[in-house]
DNA sequence: GACCAGGCACATC
DNA sequence: GATGTGCATGGT
């Protein structure tokens, strides 16, 4: 992926963002997701949390742990009915045993089962492959590219659209491409950025920016919005 | 009891 | 292509 030119880093829309995003950090501080040294579980977590807060993902991440599965291998010996009955406290958990286990098959195929070798495959080339497998859908994909091995790709999720769209940045009703072609035309293509980008915009949404707005001590107040509930 | 949470595939129009 | 629906648990 090419880094963002210059020109556009240095543009209103690209001040903007990082302007934003140095708020949010001084707001609530780094947030660390998904260190690097534990990808295999950052890869079942992007399935996990799919709809479902992070907390019950961790529940039964906690379980696959405990019965010692954790692993591409785990995942792929395992029967769909011990699988579902493990990752049960996430939510949807037939489904997601079964997307768990077309991804498991895929990145074995594809990667030898090997995060390493996911990290130096083509951003592009791999989010291809990835948008193809069962159960995953653009935010899964680049969560995993992201978070797991590390390529710079910009995760967009509801938070990102709905906090984003009010600031005037995209339409609520645009797509996720479109949404990340945004971040990546004007943020430089900088994994560690995306990373915590993410996350703050996560917690920004979960503090301040819920469906039904209660924006106080919002640290976007004094930013430009489309609603006021945001802006005051 | 209602609402929300770090989506996606599939059917239908 | 847009919109609606099924999938399900746990915390607030």
């Amino acid at each position: 992926m090419k880094s963002t030119p210059l020109s556009r880093q240095g543009s209103r829309p690209a001040r903007r963002l990082l302007r934003i995003y140095e708020k949010l950090l001084k707001t609530f501080g780094p947030q660390g997701w998904w260190p690097a040294e534990i990808s295999f579980e950052m890869m079942v977590g992007a399935f996990l949390t799919q709809t479902t807060s992070w907390s019950n993902a961790e529940l039964a991440l906690d379980n696959l742990k405990a019965a010692g599965i954790l692993s591409p291998e785990g995942i792929s010996a395992c029967r769909h009915s011990t699988l579902a009955r493990l990752i049960r406290p996430s939510g949807y958990f037939n489904l997601k045993a079964k997307r768990l286990k077309s991804y498991v098959r895929w990145f074995i195929e594809a990667c030898d089962g090997k995060t390493e070798n996911l990290c130096a495959m083509d951003l592009a080339e791999a989010r291809s492959q990835l948008l193809k497998v069962y159960g995953v859908g653009p935010e899964t994909a680049d969560s995993i590219l992201l978070y797991a091995a590390g390529h710079p790709t910009f995760v967009v999720d509801a938070y990102t659209r709905r906090i984003f769209s009010r600031l005037g940045c995209f339409k609520e009703k645009a797509s996720y491409e479109e949404m990340r072609a945004y971040f990546m035309k004007y943020l430089p293509a900088e994994r560690q950025l995306y990373n915590e980008y993410h996350a703050l915009i996560v917690v920004l949404g979960k503090n301040h920016c819920q469906p039904r707005p209660q924006c106080g001590e919002c640290p976007l107040r004094r930013e430009r919005h489309t609603y006021r509930q945001i802006a005051d």
